[in-house]
DNA sequence: ATAGCTGCAAATGCTTTGCAAGGCC
DNA sequence: GGCCTTGCAAAGCATTTGCAGCTAT
């Protein structure tokens, strides 16, 4: 753990969170350092609960949930519906394609062209609807030169 | 391009779960002539379970889960994940969207074009994985006007 | 006959809830 | 102090599993 700009990242995260209405708790504070210090990830509550074991952390299950479920509604993550029975929530929120790879479990990142982002506007979609949101979700396996 | 071939002829029913290798069961035949007798058509398990009992059908819950997959692998329906926690089936097979209304929780189909079509085959795929298949899921809400 | 299915109950696994104790403004 | 959060245990739910009994071939 490099602790060496943590109180300058702490300071610009507390004050973010006040912004979304989100008392800057310890908990939520070590969260958001877990989640946005790196690169884009997907995660479930059950990773980023160890995760955050891993770290040193002390927070609940239940904190776990409530913390991405807080974050979720205030646009700092999103949730990626690939499979039914657990939920997984991505740090990318902007629009991208979701690569899930059946066999493994893993989800990649797919960016789209400004083109293939026009043409998704151009979805017939009924009057009185707005969109919430987009979600693809590309489902592919390995190519396997034989069959066994 | 929707209202497809997919509803099994009464007669034939038996017929097809066998060329799928699927033994043409009471049960199964009921639950393929409720699948597929009318419009293509979503559902969850539960669902399926309840029209199956109002229908007169005697099958297990667990029967529904277990033909719901069968059929799943079988290529007669696919699941929709439109919500983590409960899984959906759709009887239409073919390409199209998925809307989603999160306040109602409905989805109804929208066919896609050519040109967005076109879009699905231009993503850069890896070299070394296909595709299964490709989920994209509008979450869309009644525009408000003036709520109340 | 026998491999495959069904049905019941119990188990599983993720997620939510109720509520007392603790922390932030 | 007052209200928001946390944490623990228990509850909730959709789905799966184990296994005895039934069915299609």
């Amino acid at each position: 753990m490099n602790k060496t700009d943590t109180a300058l990242a702490t300071t610009s995260i507390r004050n973010q969170l006040r912004a979304l209405g989100l008392r800057p708790t310890r908990q939520r504070i070590a969260v958001a350092r877990l989640l946005f210090s790196g690169e884009h990830r997907h995660l479930s509550a059950e990773e980023l609960y160890n995760e955050a074991q891993a770290a040193g952390i002390r927070l609940a299950y239940t904190t776990v949930y409530n913390i991405l479920h807080q974050f979720t509604q205030a646009g700092l993550i999103r949730e990626v519906p690939v499979e039914s029975g657990r939920t997984w929530f991505d740090t990318n929120i902007g629009s991208h394609v979701h690569l899930f790879d059946e066999d493994s479990g893993q989800i990649r990142d797919l960016e789209l062209d400004s083109r293939q982002l026009e043409l998704l506007r151009e979805l017939h979609l009924p009057e009185d609807v707005e969109i919430r949101d987009v979600d693809i979700i590309v489902r592919v396996r390995k190519k396997k030169s034989f069959d066994h």
